[in-house]
This record gives structure tokens, sequence and C-alpha cells, in this order.
DNA sequence: TTCATACTTGCCATATTTGACAAATATGAA
DNA sequence: TTCATATTTGTCAAATATGGCAAGTATGAA
């Protein structure tokens, strides 16, 4: 199991959520609509872009509005051996 | 998928880490030690305990150290229908 | 009991996430 | 081009995660 950068997870971290969303057909705005507690489209975007190392708390709202398990958002993984 | 509090999502991901890490005979000086960039066990007790709501790179860094995929400490499911 | 080990908790300083708003940018339609 | 929608980015304040250390607690062995 190679060790990522920070840099690196919070990339792909970001566009797991994103190719989520969009297969989901919704928008940022739709996004920050679903969720019960306050976000919004500023880190919705930060998340996305990998420029924000989000809490966990804050990835279970996404996950939640995003009607996926937290756990297919915090996939990491390519090709790798434990 | 039933939506949970704050407290509820910390509480599980700290019993994910925590079982794992016993399961692999694991103190949590051990999984310091284990830890490239630093931490400390004050957080990994925090984290465990639900009484922090920690970083995705955080808990990919404890992942690291626990040799399991970041996602199966991010496993907050026990029976739900998504 | 004492001792050792493991874990928890309190406190502090620093860094960063989050929420909020505004402005800038991108994209596509008309 | 203009317009609308969607996304990104800058800045700010407030909240909080992190790292560090010290002290407290728990457990079991001797």
């Amino acid at each position: 199991m190679a060790s990522m950068k920070r840099s690196e997870i919070l990339k792909i971290i970001g566009q797991n959520i994103k190719r989520i969303r969009l297969e989901k057909g919704f928008t940022q705005v739709d996004l920050v609509g679903k969720i019960e507690a306050r976000i919004d489209t500023t880190n919705i975007s930060r998340i996305e872009k990998g420029r924000t190392n989000a809490t966990i708390h804050t990835l279970y709202k996404i996950s939640q509005a995003l009607e996926v398990p937290l756990s297919e958002i915090c996939d990491v993984y390519f090709s790798e051996s434990v």
C-alpha cells in the first residue's frame, strides 16, 4: 500500500465527490440544498478541488446528500497491495 | 439511510479505529511509531473516543499505520437502506 | 500494596477548516 | 454579443483540529 502525499489524498477525495455528484446529475447548489446542516458551495468547491482537508463530519454530510456511503467517498485506492 | 448526528459519526469512526488497532495487536504507541508524519497518542485517543472531528488526511495516516484501506475506517454503516 | 504499561484528559499555541459573502471565471444558450 | 447558470477564488471571523506536554486514571502483574 503506497503512501500518498496529503495533496494526492485530497485530490482523490475531491474527484470522488465530483464524479458521484455528476453521475447523480446534481449541481453543487443542488447538493447544498440537500444537506441539512448548513454548508456552502464555497466549501464543496474547495473540497472537490482538493484545496481543503475536510473533516470527516463534513464528508459525511456530503455523502448523505449524495446518497452514498461515506466509505465510497473515502475510496482512495487504485491498484495496491495491502 | 438514516442521518446520524455528528457525535454518533465520530464515535463510530473512533470505534472502527480502535477495533482494527486491537485486532492487529497494536497499542496507540505502536501506531504512532508507524506513522511517518508526526502524530500523538493524545490525538489517537481523542479520535478513538470520538472527541474530535478528525480531518480526512489524519484518518488516512492512521489507516496507513493500521494497514487497512481508508474506507474501512470510514465504514459507518450497520443496517441501512441507501 | 507498588510498579509498569496503556490510555485519557486538560491546557496551550499554532494552523486550518468552516461558513459567509462578494467578485471573478467558465460554459453554453439565445 | 448578452444572459443565465455553475463553479471557483479571495477575504474575513469564528470555531476547532492538531501537536505537544503534563497530569490523571485504569488495569494487571508481582
